[in-house]
DNA sequence: TTAAAAACATGATAAAAATCATATAAATCA
DNA sequence: TGATTTATATGATTTTTATCATGTTTTTAA
């Protein structure tokens, strides 16, 4: 099974609802790019007309607030896909994609997918699954934001990146973020980020090395009020 | 057309999407109810098998934080839907449904829709393309609750009550609500909702008679920091 | 390799928001 | 209706968080 099949299928866990030739065309596409850390791989109100699929690498989803900071919406790692919502709308990305390491993406234009979600109901149906999904992640990070204190939510953040990113051979979470990075996801300043790593290290709940982070009392930081 | 029917085009735009049979069928639904001021229709955790369609009244769709406060996730209004997750997760039910008003409401079994969402793809675009608005609208208030200060995140939601639900003959906000379920939209403690609201009608941005909120100045509101 | 830039760190202070306390007004119902 | 609960209001205080300042380390690039 080629890369772009595996990108597909565990996105929408597909196998069952798109056939061997729907899936073959679409794994046809060649339009593989790579991407340097830190590039934009679109903007907010940029058209993107099709999804991305993550070969490899990391990237952020963020959305300018109108105080002019960066609010991390998600992170996405191989398997994913960017640009669902230009299936559905016409309407410009509302969130912007950049690259938070080396990235390897293949490109599915609109026309490819819009066939079968026209007439594969079934493909359609996983599609509004995983889109159920995301918003049910993004209604419970509503409240996140809106209930608990920083302090919380960057110890939320840390647990989150382990249990969903995993860790390397040293066990080091295997997201590498920049201090502004977590401050982004937490939404808070990066003085703050940079105050609350530096406290949760003192108080052995992680250990870095470098930008890297690795945790070291998980239980701990489940606790953090 | 009967109410029903109204719900489901208004919702799902699918006036284009389900024929006419499809339509007859499913607002066949007899199963109309009533729920006083106050009263749950469900709650976190349960499960809903089937969806609700507004034909009066306001009700809220709230998450229960940690910290024991409930976060108003969204607000319904005549013709918008409960529980459309239901219709595609078997999980239970993420949020609480409250009526704010009294509600008159018709329940559609999850059942009588599913052929629908199986056989009819369009209908299936329809609801993913709804579902694709929730959550855009989800990720923008996250960045609202992460980036923004209490007191403009209150303006706002003034102003989105506003814009959204309209006045009645007097100008005052259609929705009325409690000081508590402001703080519970906005995300702050009631007594920090309560200050601020009376800090507007101090500064002429708002006037209120009872718990009734009218706007006067919402070129003020807009620019609050 | 070294100079410049960017990221990290931390102190001091200010601003925002939560909490605790208490009082009054309004709604509910026995 | 009058008593009791609930909602609104506001002061005082503490806690949380942002901002400003400044130094250090790390990265980047000439």
């Amino acid at each position: 099974m080629s890369k772009c099949e595996s990108c597909i299928v565990k996105e929408f866990n597909s196998l069952k609802s798109l056939t061997r030739d729907e899936l073959v065309r679409i794994s046809a596409c060649k339009t593989g790019k790579t991407y340097d850390k830190g590039r934009v791989i679109f903007e907010e109100g940029e058209t993107i007309n099709g999804v991305y699929c993550v070969k490899d690498g990391v990237c952020k989803l963020t959305k300018l607030s109108e105080n002019g900071k960066d609010q991390v919406v998600k992170l996405v790692v191989k398997g994913g896909l960017l640009g669902k919502r230009s299936l559905v709308t016409n309407e410009s990305s509302s969130l912007t994609a950049t690259a938070l390491t080396e990235m390897e993406m293949c490109f599915i234009p609109k026309a490819e997918i819009m066939d079968d979600l026209q007439k594969n109901a079934n493909f359609t149906l996983d599609v509004l699954q995983k889109m159920t999904e995301d918003l049910k992640e993004s209604e419970h990070s509503i409240v996140n934001m809106a209930q608990k204190p920083v302090k919380k939510r960057m110890a939320e953040a840390l647990l989150y990146i382990h249990d969903s990113f995993g860790t390397d051979e040293d066990g080091y979470l295997t997201i590498v973020l920049s201090r502004e990075d977590y401050a982004s996801i937490v939404g808070t300043a990066t003085e703050s980020a940079i105050r609350i790593l530096s406290q949760f290290k003192k108080e052995g709940l992680i250990s870095t090395s470098g930008k890297r982070i690795r945790i070291e009392d998980a239980n701990a930081l489940k606790w953090v009020e």
